[in-house]
DNA sequence: TCGTCTATTGACATTTTGCACATAGCGTGG
DNA sequence: CCACGCTATGTGCAAAATGTCAATAGACGA
C-alpha cells in the first residue's frame, strides 16, 4: 500500500496548501515582522488554514536556515513563553519575488492545461476514449 | 544537512514539474488512448519535458491503481520491446474533471497571492522590513 | 496548585521523489 | 551470429519531504 493508490485527495490538508506555505509567508513578512504564532493566523487569509503549527514553524527555520528571514527573541512578553520575531531579510525579499516569478510561470501551465481540457470539452463532447 | 537548506530550486527538475505530471497525463489521455512512450514525449508540449522515464510509468501504475486509466499491451509491435496501451475510464473522465476544479482553485490561490505582492509593491516601495 | 491558553520545538513514522540500473525486443553493420 | 544501439517498460533503494504526536514552558485565573 503505497498510499497512492487510494483517494485522489490525501491525508491531512490538501497537498497544494504547502506547496503555497513558503511564498505565502514571505509575503507577510514582506509587511514587516511578526511572530510565528501571528503568521499560522494570518495564513487563513490566502486560505491556508487548518496547518500543524509545526509544520508552519518548520517552513521558518528552514527559510531561515537558507537566510531569507531572520529571527530574535522578542523582549517584551505577552501572554505566555518568549515569542520570536521573524523579519524578512533582504536575501529573502530577493526569493519572494523569484518566487512571484514562479507562481506566475505556474499559473501560465495551469492555464495551459485548464484552457487545452475546456477546449477539448467544447468541440469533442463525449466521443473520446 | 534536510536538502532544504541549500538552494531554493532543488535537484532534479522543478517541484513544479512532478505536481501537475498526473493532470496532464489524464488530459493527454482524454485525447485518446497512447502509449506510455508516447504520453512521456508529448509532455514537453505543456513544459513537463526533462521528466525521468521512471517517474512518468509509476505515475500511470499509480492511476492504474485508482481505476483512472486502464492499460492492455498492444497487439501489434514496432521497433521494439510490447508496449502498454494507455485509455482513460470513465472514473479517471470524473477525475480529471475534479483536478481541472483544484487546479482552477490554485489559480484563484496564485492570482490572490501575485496580486497582494504587487499591491505591496506598487504602494510602499522599499519601506518595508 | 491545577488547569488552560499562548508559543515553540523535537522526534519519529510514513510518503514521495529521484536516480541508477535491469530487462527485453528489434534492427543494423561487420 | 554477435555486438551495439535504439525503443519501451519496470524495479529497487536512498534520500528528502510531510504529517502527527507529544514535550516544553511561561502567564494567568479559579
Amino acid at each position: 500500500m503505497r498510499g497512492r493508490g487510494r483517494g485522489w485527495r490525501w491525508r491531512g490538508c490538501s497537498r497544494r496548501t504547502v506547496r503555497f506555505l513558503e511564498p505565502t509567508l514571505l509575503l507577510l513578512l514582506h509587511h514587516g515582522p511578526a511572530h510565528g504564532y501571528t503568521l499560522l493566523e494570518r495564513l487563513r487569509e490566502f486560505g491556508l488554514g487548518g496547518l500543524n503549527p509545526s509544520v508552519v514553524y518548520r517552513a521558518l527555520r528552514d527559510m531561515e536556515g537558507r537566510g531569507w528571514i531572520s529571527s530574535i527573541w522578542d523582549e517584551e512578553q505577552s501572554h505566555g513563553p518568549p515569542r520570536r520575531v521573524y523579519r524578512l531579510t533582504s536575501l529573502g525579499d530577493e526569493a519572494l519575488g523569484l518566487w512571484t516569478q514562479d507562481l506566475q510561470e505556474t499559473r501560465g501551465l495551469i492555464d495551459r492545461l485548464v484552457g487545452a481540457y475546456s477546449r477539448h470539452m467544447e468541440e469533442g463532447e463525449g466521443e473520446h476514449h
